[in-house]
DNA sequence: GTTGGCACTCGAAGTCCGTGAGTGCCAAGT
DNA sequence: ACTTGGCACTCACGGACTTCGAGTGCCAAC
């Protein structure tokens, strides 16, 4: 009874910060909520709650606020995740379904998400690794200049330049290509290395540079994770924090800059199902102290492809903003699905 | 005598003013520059560039402030363009230098531009208007889906993902493979249209629609101008301006956010040696009236490709960041023709 | 055309309250 | 054992007031 009204208190704490970005004392959080209790009972539920780390006070003699653990007690145990309004998931529907091709389903989904959540917004490329080969390509720029051009079974194309010693010739390129795509099409690109191993033995001598050199940029281009490709979006949000709260909009820009720093952000989701948020301290990037960042997977038919999210300021409206991750991630896993 | 210190003035202005962010009086500037005259001979001079629109007072008693019109003067007739050092040309060498396909050329290049500037960046994919047609594949992604993609001989890879009504065979698929590479293979884009016309007609009357699917889509990847691509970087400068200037940046951030937007700022750079600077209200775009745009064309060969620039506060350093963009333009250029 | 002098302006910064929201504590009430 | 009203206390915020000084325009003298 007692512990309930506290967790009461607490959630009525977080909704009205965030919709404020006011510390809430404890005559207004009786006026806002029906909570049946006086002000002087609220108050020794604070005094109890402070004491247990969720809330702190900016200065004596004002009202509180939660900290970063008393946002994570709130996700976890007191908000659910807001469904969106059928508006918001119509709109979704048109916003994405009108995307032509990869690129455009991620530019879209960037925006898509940024505007729902009026926050910063990320999405991260599907992963190649769990692709396969649909088809491989080699083409003469110059004389001794080769692209490569890979085609996985999801549209996407992956391209490596290759620069070569001695011109080759048309009869030595169309032995390259045709033993290359008998070597790996229709390979995921597991296997794509064991399948590479020795390519260049089967040779002519005076070939065996040349296929070595194909061999190596198809394998880096398979291996070297290019897929680690992030989106940003919707930057121009942060900056609507009107410099009255402590949200330094300078580090965390920098922050977003660095595709590492985004990986990173992405990288670490879990489950497919649930939404992650990492709120505050427990985020793993310098800069991003005082942001929490959401995230959840999307999935490429049965397995997972990749995770998009977004980053925002700790105090943001996380059942709301949740919602909107989740959804757009499921319609995203939709669209994909399609294709 | 008397115009060229009063010009002298102005100049002085301009620089105090771009380095120190404050207000420029009389007494001040005669002791940071030797101009040989009193405090109120200075002032007489103030007056007069503030009659003629080039500076203005911020308040009443405060000192003053370069007009959009002050820079424009100082730009067109007080500064030249700032040469890097050989440290810094030796950096953007080196950085240039390991770039290992065009992605990676224009990625590069932001950042070094962001970073020499400390503005944040822009850079223009090649123009493809000009660029021809290497080579052209088509490849089955699943039977009703087909993958086009068109290599230029710039060594950028155009793809266009094709929905078929009906499950494309083998042969037909080499159909029109064939006979798309007979048609525009090896020509400049802008013959593509016309190579393309009745381009379905030879073909057997069930294929005709296919046929006529693949040319369309061809033709929208040739013409549909997806090369105005633009790549963004060093936003994070923005911030750098510690609200105590008259640079909201959140107008800047999503004036930023336009694809379109940016292509305007960039698109309208003159001449290919010339640097480009538009100050303030000069400027195109809503949003954007309390920066400065500079843009220089870069190259490839003997064609000019497209552009990069930066964008920044009206109280920047000109001569400094008009060497930089010029130095980075034609380091660009170089690294295109080497390719 | 230049200069020193001088009165004037006015934003920035400092100081000094008064106000009020908010707190903690306590004793009384249920 | 909680809850509650009462009460003294704290302290950020905002307004009013003042001081300070950089900067100005103007003018008479050089």
């Amino acid at each position: 009874m007692l512990e309930e009204r506290r967790l009461a208190v607490l959630r009525a704490i977080v909704e009205d910060y965030v919709s404020t970005h006011e510390p809430v004392g404890s005559k207004a959080l009786v006026e806002r909520h029906s909570l049946g209790v006086s002000p002087a009972t609220i108050r020794n539920d604070m005094a109890a709650l402070e004491e247990e780390g969720y809330i702190a006070q900016p200065h004596t003699s004002a009202g509180r606020v939660p900290t970063d653990l008393g946002y994570r007690l709130f996700v976890d145990r007191l908000s659910g995740v807001k469904p969106l309004t059928p508006p918001e998931r119509r709109a979704i529907h048109q916003f994405l379904d009108d995307a032509v091709d990869l690129d455009d389903v991620m530019v879209r989904t960037v925006r898509l998400l940024a505007q729902l959540t009026r926050q910063v917004a990320l999405v991260q490329y599907p992963s190649l690794s769990r692709s396969s080969v649909r088809h491989v390509e080699v083409v003469t720029l110059s004389t001794t200049r080769l692209i490569i051009l890979i085609i996985t079974d999801s549209g996407r194309v992956e391209q490596r330049i290759v620069e070569v010693p001695r011109p080759v010739s048309d009869v030595q390129l169309g032995d390259v290509r045709s033993r290359l795509v008998v070597a790996i099409a229709n390979k995921p690109f597991s296997s794509v290395p064991d399948a590479l191993t020795d390519f260049d033995v089967a040779f002519a001598p005076d070939d065996q540079l040349l296929a070595r050199l194909v061999a190596a940029a198809v394998l880096e281009a398979v291996t070297e994770r290019s897929d680690e490709r992030v989106v940003l979006g919707g930057t121009a949000h942060l900056a609507r924090y009107g410099e009255s709260f402590p949200l330094a909009i300078q580090p965390v820009l920098e922050a977003l800059e660095e595709q590492v720093v985004l990986l990173r952000l992405l990288g670490e989701a879990s489950s497919l199902q649930a939404v992650t948020v990492r709120i505050g301290h427990e985020n793993p990037v310098e800069g991003l102290e005082a942001t929490s960042v959401i995230t959840a997977r999307y999935a490429r038919g049965d397995r997972p492809a990749a995770s998009l999210g977004i980053v925002g300021p700790t105090h943001m409206d996380y059942p709301g903003t949740m919602g909107a991750v989740h959804a757009v991630a499921q319609y995203v896993s939709r669209i994909l699905d399609e294709q």
